[in-house]
RNA sequence: GCACCCGUAGCUCAGCUGGAUAGAGUAUCUGACUUCGAAUCAGAGGGUCGCAAGUUCGAAUCUUGCCGGGUGUACCA
């Protein structure tokens, strides 16, 4: 039996004990890790709340003690559980039965459900607008997404991931500007451009990095530029133009870049739906369509909103009349932000009733397809093949915080349309931004004024070209790791020790972005991004890796065949002392930390918050190696004790490497 | 104005639906490589959990009010 489904039957046990004994109903109750193995391995703090109930339904006062020894004699029947001890004012804490746990659960495996496809949900992540190169406040949402998308694999959820292209909008047309009236360029020329960049080793979304800036910039003092933005972003949410058709070169290429740049931290999208196949499919008109049938939008003929087409959102009211209401069609008849939204999420959850069309974009080096959306003319390549997309049960958006209030109204709107599924089935996936210490800023070269330096952080500006570049970290991270792989393994051969150095720098960046909780604004600081020691990435990194060296050096000397080690799964007195001994509880600590995995993924889903399983991954790490230290594996002589301590070992191996790679990091072979 | 988030060790952060002595990393100081590799390990110091009330067997956690910081609040996307 795992953790899990043991809770599971003594939470029932002490709820029918309740019951029966006391005549009370308790719904839920906790259930929690005691702090030290020494205080038992699951901890019920249940008799304080029953002794409430109790006094409350019958007016008898009892004793907390009491009734957690009514309940420690029902635990105690049950062969999995190896005493039951009532501790302070009336905790009752559950020991295992060390042997039968370990022998049920050595070889098992530590993620059951991974991989068993369930009611498949959509996760949408990076969406990084396709105007320029991707920054490190933008790889928080990939790796975040990413991430998350892992957990929820690994409860046994099938998963699509989705990376939306807003190619149609402003900050794309800003960059369109900058090529055709700052540049003077055509769409000919721009592709020379990008051949000339790929030649010299630079890139198309770096350029577009510093001409989106440039453009800011023009726009200060240049109102007539400035102008020509709305001409050219009219001309791009229209199409069948050269100046769409530019835009579209400019933001697939951009979308390459980014997609590279992510390939680089192992992420990697199922699906790229655009934003000009939503206007072009007219998806909007659908929703709007439903939208007016159920009467949750309405036109507004008079006052300040005449001429609209309002949603009310009564949470929202303030001083102004209209305060509550969101506009979704303005009154020039064009579309809102919001409301193309409501259509996509619709889309997303299978109840807009109509689809995209989809050509094959890309195949990834681990075989993975990833497939793009088009438009009307190219209906007849729908069926070749084309998986089927979107009609998730739920669907997680991962967006950053300061979007809270738009994706609100889009989930209420779309809650509206269809209230059976509820605002349940959208997940807004909110996180804090990355920030640069003031400090941090002048260092990358940026002029602050006196009030800025002031504030405790300044956010990353695409429009200004403030931030530090995804690629730049990475490629950082990359030379500093292979510094140091060179430094301990000179005789490797060079693709080895980059690639090792290529997973350091994965492993460090994840898990750097991964330690905070979403809600934690981090204030980028290069000294902790580029950190290889302490609570890193590369710890835990080598943590498996010590761990996989122990095993390789077992299976070199032959001492310790599988069927040793399966010696232990014979329940024998010897083991079971040994087990109950100080150094037992010690070993023991080690292996039910490593069974606690499973519940970490679910807890981590549950509270759609990745950090919890970073944690628990380094927890391990760090556990481990003390163990590794605090007990000599192959030169144990006793074979009874290194048959158990191999076993554990395993274990602890096992699912560190699951966390890890859960995380999306890899464990080196050396490092 | 209103809404949401944050305030925990010098610094950066955890702390699960209220629970056991509030924990990590880092920095500082002191130890440990003839041992399964020291990107490691051990030890030390370091806390009025922003402030004040309240709720109760029990509060860093829940409620209220203050103080300080952040982010939103468009016929922009």
């Amino acid at each position: 039996m795992t953790i899990t489904e043991i809770q599971k039957v003594l939470r029932k046990a002490i709820i029918e004990t309740a019951k029966a004994q006391f005549g009370v109903e308790i719904g839920s109750f906790a259930a929690e890790t005691p702090p030290k193995t020494e205080l038992g391995d699951i901890a019920f703090p249940v008799a304080f709340e029953l002794a409430k109930q109790i006094k409350q339904a019958t007016g008898e006062k009892k004793n907390p003690r009491e009734i957690a020894e009514t309940l420690k004699t029902a635990l105690e029947l049950f062969d999995f559980v190896g005493k039951v001890e009532v501790a302070g004012a009336g905790y009752l804490n559950v020991f295992f039965d060390r042997a039968r746990f370990i022998d049920e659960n050595a070889a098992a495996n530590l993620l059951p459900n991974a991989g068993i496809a369930g009611p498949k949900v959509c996760v949408e992540h990076t969406s990084v607008n396709p105007n320029k190169a991707a920054h490190i406040g933008h790889v928080r949402n990939s790796v975040l997404g990413d991430t998350f998308q892992r957990i929820l694999k690994s409860t046994g959820k099938q998963v699509e991931v989705q990376n939306y292209i807003d190619n149609t909008g402003v900050q794309v047309a800003d960059v369109v500007v900058g090529f055709m009236f700052i540049e003077n360029m055509n769409i000919l020329a721009i592709k020379e451009l990008d051949a000339h960049l790929t030649a010299s080793g630079k890139s198309f979304d770096y350029y577009c990095w510093d001409l989106y800036a440039k453009v800011g910039r023009e726009y200060q003092t240049d109102e007539e530029l400035k102008a020509k933005r709305a001409e050219v972003l009219h001309l791009i949410e229209e199409g069948g133009n050269e100046t769409a058709d530019l835009a579209d070169f400019v933001a697939t290429r951009n979308v390459e870049c980014i997609l590279e740049t992510m390939e680089r931290l192992s992420i990697r999208y199922d699906l790229l739906p655009r934003e000009s196949e939503i206007l072009h499919l007219h998806f909007w008109d659908k929703a709007f369509e439903q939208m007016k049938q159920l009467g949750v939008i309405h036109y507004e003929s008079e006052g300040k909103q005449s001429g609209c087409w309002v949603m009310p959102f009564e949470e929202h009211t303030g001083d102004d009349e209209n305060e509550g209401d969101k506009i979704l069609v303005r009154s020039n008849g064009t579309v809102t932000y919001t409301g193309k939204d409501i259509a996509y999420q619709m889309w997303k959850l299978g109840i807009l009733g109509l689809d995209f069309n989809y050509r094959h974009f890309h195949k990834y080096a681990n075989g993975q397809d990833v497939w793009i959306t088009v438009g009307p003319q190219a209906a007849s390549l729908r069926d070749a093949g084309v998986p089927t997309f979107g009609g998730g049960e739920t669907i997680y958006n991962v967006i950053d915080t300061r979007q809270s209030y738009p994706q609100d109204i889009v989930r209420k709107g779309v809650a509206a349309i269809s209230p059976e599924r509820g605002e349940k089935a959208s997940i807004h996936l909110a996180y804090e931004m990355v920030a640069l210490s003031p400090a941090a800023a002048e260092e990358l070269g940026f002029a602050l004024s006196d009030e800025d330096r002031k504030r405790p952080f300044v956010e990353m500006s695409g429009r200004k070209g403030l931030g530090v570049k995804a690629d730049d970290l990475i490629d950082r991270l990359e030379a500093k790791a292979l510094a140091e792989v060179e430094s301990r393994h000179a005789d490797a051969s060079d693709e080895e020790k980059q690639h090792i150095a290529h997973q350091l720098a994965v492993g460090a960046l994840r898990y750097f972005l991964l330690k905070f909780t979403r809600n934690t604004v981090i204030v980028f600081d290069f000294n902790e991004a580029l950190s290889f020691e302490g609570e890193t990435g590369c710890f835990c990194q080598y943590s498996a890796v010590r761990a996989n060296s122990i095993f390789r050096k077992l299976d070199e000397n032959n001492s310790v065949e599988s069927s040793e080690r399966r010696l232990l799964a014979c329940e024998s007195s010897e083991v079971r002392a040994l087990l109950n001994s100080e150094t037992g509880t010690d070993i023991w600590s080690m292996a039910i930390l490593a069974s606690r995995l499973d519940e970490t993924v679910h807890a981590a889903a549950t509270a759609n918050e990745p950090a919890i399983l970073a944690k628990y991954t380094f927890t391990l790490a760090k556990a481990f190696n003390l163990f590794y230290h605090n007990h000599k594996i192959i030169a144990e002589t006793d074979e009874t004790k290194r048959a158990l301590l191999v076993v554990v070992a395993d274990m602890a191996r096992r699912s560190l490497t699951a966390a890890l790679d859960t995380l999306g990091i890899e464990v080196p072979v050396k490092m």
